[in-house]
DNA sequence: GCCAACGTTGGC
DNA sequence: GCCAACGTTGGC
């Protein structure tokens, strides 16, 4: 049974097209429990959409795929990285993140002004008032229903 | 740049 | 274990 998600990025951090010309990357600095807690019930071959956030239009832009399962996160090992935390090591890790992989972008980005509109997704975690999870489930009438708004 | 909402920290 | 203070997120 496959799941699905949503990755939240700032695309001046890395977008979309960063994630295209890459191929694969490891979704790592994720830096929130709930979001690691989600990256552990992934499995691969799930896919998520790809959110870009704190930009002039934020919104869905695309769709990735989970290429690795979680495994401990590098970055938080890494003392030159902004991503490091002294309390997780490699024999204790406390981070951990999936591999993604590009699949597609869509040609438009789905706006989040337009996601609100729409009735049958007013139950994503996304839409809620204040909420700032970097990673979240999405239901399976909620992809479809994006699907067809970007065009698939 | 503003600010509401949230998660984390640390004193007690 | 409570909770105030703080830092961060992210739309606007």
């Amino acid at each position: 049974m496959s799941k699905y998600w949503l990755f939240k990025s700032e695309p001046q951090s890395y977008s979309i097209e960063d994630l295209r010309r890459d191929g694969t990357t490891p979704w790592s600095g994720v830096r929130n429990y709930q979001a690691r807690n989600f990256m552990q019930m992934m499995s691969v071959g799930d896919e998520g959409f790809f959110y870009h956030s704190s930009c002039a239009v934020p919104g869905i832009v695309g769709i990735c795929r989970v290429a690795r399962a979680a495994y401990p996160d590098a970055t938080a090992f890494d003392l030159r990285s902004e991503y490091y935390d002294p309390k997780s090591s490699p024999e204790h890790p406390r981070w951990m993140n999936v591999d993604v992989s590009f699949v597609r972008a869509f040609r438009e980005v789905i706006p989040l002004t337009l996601l609100r509109e729409i009735a049958a997704l007013a139950k994503m975690p996304l839409l809620q008032r204040g909420q700032r999870l970097s990673v979240q489930p999405v239901q399976t009438a909620e992809w479809r229903t994006i699907l067809k708004l970007g065009g698939a």
